[in-house]
DNA sequence: CGGGATCCTGAAGGATACTG
DNA sequence: CAGTATCCTTCAGGATCCCG
């Protein structure tokens, strides 16, 4: 990801769905986006939501997003410091997509859970 | 991406996201998907289609999409080889996504190309 | 509170050659 | 035609410490 127009060759069609994902496509971006999608959110807010990402994971996923005119930050000159990060007009362009891929990660998991009990079911006869 | 289920924490909500960003994120995932949308397609129509992926890429793409139950693989007992992708029934599930990331990518590139123009025509005064 | 500055590692991705 | 098999490079992502 991130060498946005690099490579694809000709480029006729189908790169719009990889400029997307270049977007969006981080490991955290996503659900920074999901989060953003039920309002405004500071920092630290999202360091206890995502209790596995780094500071600096968390600040450079929020710059890209920044860069790329999806989410806007908000610093209000204040001791202590304070800064809230909201989607701008354009970022909400990608509710409907986040929420596809909500519920479609959703099925998967389902569909992965169901097969994994099959295999296990499986394992007492196929003992590899 | 790939290290589905580690290190997102507590994961209460939010990841189905990052899952289904598992499945489509790798580089030409996307892609591949969008030109299956348009029906079976044969190993070497896809490296004509993406001219700048290596077959090993290709493979490897591939199979991932495979083993996540999103493509399947149809090999025909001939000489010499013919082997046809198309999507599952599951894998047609995702259409929408793509279709909504392949209409926002464009977007995206129409709202950059502006801003890019802008910064372009800035230039001769901010001359950094 | 909300970061910035360094240093480092793993694995995602690439180049090239060979094959049933 | 549709792939393996090796080897190599890069950089996204992580750990840690420091700061206004």
């Amino acid at each position: 990801m991130r060498n946005r127009k690099a490579g694809y060759g000709p480029c006729e069609n189908g790169c719009p769905v990889e400029t997307t994902l270049d977007v969006i496509g981080g490991k955290w971006k996503g659900v920074i986006l999901y989060h953003l999608m039920e309002g405004t959110k500071r920092f630290n807010e999202f360091k206890r939501l995502m209790p596995g990402i780094t500071q600096r994971m968390l600040t450079l996923q929020l710059r890209e997003l920044e860069n790329d005119g999806v989410l806007s930050r908000k610093v209000y000159p204040e001791v202590p410091p304070k800064v809230e990060y909201s989607l701008t007009e354009f970022g909400w362009t990608l509710q409907p997509i986040i929420k596809h891929m909500y519920e479609w990660g959703k099925a998967f998991e389902e569909e992965l859970s169901v097969k994994s009990d099959v295999v296990a079911s499986n394992e007492k006869w196929t003992n590899k």
